[in-house]
DNA sequence: AGTGAAACTTGAAGTAC
DNA sequence: GTACTTCAAGTTTCACT
C-alpha cells in the first residue's frame, strides 16, 4: 500500500512535522505538489492522524511524571473511561491485558498534587505508583 | 514565565502542530509576527521540544502494542540503555522505580515478532508483558 | 505590530508511463 | 488511470523597522 517514498516522507516528518512540502521534497527528490498529493492520501486514509507538540512539561511546572497501572473496582471500568476526561493530568492511557485494566501516564505539579490525584483514583480502583526518573525515548511512532 | 496567550498559542499547537502563524493569530487575536515571535521563544527556551507525528501504527502493519515492564539482570541498566537504538519496536522508554527498571511502549508485526522481541530482551534481564488491547488516550502532554 | 521581499502553498493544466 | 511536473495566483514566512 506504501511505497519506499510515502514512507520516506513519514520519516521526515516524525522527525519535524512543521517541515514544509518544499524542504520535505529536496530531501527526497520530489515536487512540493506530489508531496502535498502524498501526505493528503496518508490523511485521508488515516495513517497520520494528527500532528502534535513534544513538550518539555518539567519547564512546564509539571515536576513529576509517574506510571500507574489501575485495577478496578468490579463494575467500574466502563465509568473510569467514561470519565477519563476529568482528570486533565493523564497525558496517556491504555486498557492492557494482566491483573491491573488500565496503564497511564500522568504529569503533576509536586508531591500534593499526586497524592491529591491519587485520591481520586481511589474511589475507582486500587492504583500502582511507579515514578518515572527519566525519558529514554521520547514518543515516536 | 509564560502568560495566557503563550498559553493559548501551545493548545492550538497541540491540537495541530502543522497550523500556520496567520491561522494561530486568527485564534487568539494577535498577529502574525507576534505569534511567530512567541513560538521561537518556546523553542529557544526548550518548552517547546519538537513537532510530532501521531501515525495509526495498526494500517502501517503493526498489528501488536505492548507495555513491558523490564526488570534488568545486574549490571545490565546502562548495557541496555546504550543498546536502545538497537530496538526500533520501542516508541516510547522510561526508567521508572520499583522492582522492574524500565517501562516500554513497543509496536510489533505479529505474536512471532513479539516472541522475537522478547527472546532478545531476555539477554538484559527479565520482562513482564501486557497486551495493549486498546489507546484511551493518545499522548497528549 | 506593520511592511515588503522571498519563500511556500495550492489548484489547474499538462506530460509520461 | 496514476503519479509526477510546471506554472501562476494567493498565502505565509521572516527580517526589517
Amino acid at each position: 500500500m506504501l511505497d519506499n517514498i510515502d514512507h520516506k516522507i513519514i520519516n521526515r516528518l516524525k522527525d519535524n512535522s512543521r517541515a514544509s512540502y518544499v524542504e520535505i521534497g529536496r530531501h527526497i527528490g520530489l515536487s512540493p505538489s506530489s508531496v502535498r498529493e502524498r501526505i493528503q492520501k496518508l490523511e485521508d486514509l488515516g495513517i497520520i492522524k494528527g500532528y502534535r507538540l513534544e513538550l518539555d512539561t518539567k519547564k512546564l511546572g509539571f515536576g513529576i511524571e509517574v506510571l500507574i497501572m489501575l485495577k478496578l473496582f468490579s463494575g467500574n471500568l466502563n465509568v473510569f473511561c467514561e470519565e477519563l476526561d476529568k482528570f486533565p493530568e493523564i497525558t496517556e492511557a491504555h486498557r492492557v491485558t494482566g491483573s491491573h485494566n488500565i496503564s497511564m501516564k500522568v504529569i503533576l505539579v509536586d508531591q500534593l498534587h499526586l497524592q491529591q490525584f491519587i485520591d481520586k483514583l481511589l474511589r475507582y480502583g486500587d492504583p500502582t505508583t511507579y515514578l518515572i526518573l527519566s525519558n529514554l525515548i521520547e514518543e515516536k511512532q
